[in-house]
DNA sequence: GCCAACGTTGGC
DNA sequence: GCCAACGTTGGC
């Protein structure tokens, strides 16, 4: 079992856009790290933690589970697409993506400030300043840390 | 291959 | 809205 955790804005897309869809394709991943780890590492079954970015509360608020392997992201050849690449072909599809499903919202939002304070997860390149990368691996060690929160007061 | 300019991400 | 950090682009 792997772990995984997703960014988005949650005015782009929220977990609740997500719990409506209950699955969804995640397009629109055009970073080549991110790429790699759907195309070559994600499997069905992994569970992921949903993340809302760039909001007023910043912070883990869901989890989800991987519904279908790295495929190519049709998104990207679609010039009316707002993730449009001109530079990918069809035949050798440059950019993928994965499929989720919806699996429970968090009690409460975990929010970045609080995973900040604590030291078991100075690792994670999500609490490292400048960090960009909107698609990371967790550890089951911080999988299991930071669901021990959600039962506790913030 | 270097690096400055630029665009984007994302916290605050 | 500001701005730091980072990735990408393109001139040389």
């Amino acid at each position: 079992m792997q772990y995984w955790l997703f960014k988005s804005e949650p005015s782009e897309y929220s977990i609740d856009d997500l719990r409506r869809e209950q699955v969804d394709h995640w397009d629109g991943v055009r970073n080549h790290q991110a790429r790699n780890m759907m195309r070559d590492q994600m499997k069905q079954g992994d569970l992921a933690f949903f993340y809302h970015s760039n909001c007023a509360d910043t912070g883990i608020v869901g989890i989800m589970s991987i519904a279908r392997e790295g495929y190519p992201d049709h998104t990207a050849f679609d010039p009316n697409d707002k993730h449009y690449d001109p530079k990918s072909d069809p035949d050798r599809p440059c950019w993928y993506m994965v499929d989720v499903r919806f699996e429970r919202r968090l009690k409460r939002t975990i929010t970045l400030r609080e995973l900040k304070t604590h030291p078991e997860l100075a690792d994670m390149a999500l609490v490292r300043k400048g960090n960009r990368l909107s698609i990371m691996p967790v550890t089951a060690q911080q999988w299991d840390l930071i669901l021990g929160l959600e039962s506790t007061k913030s």
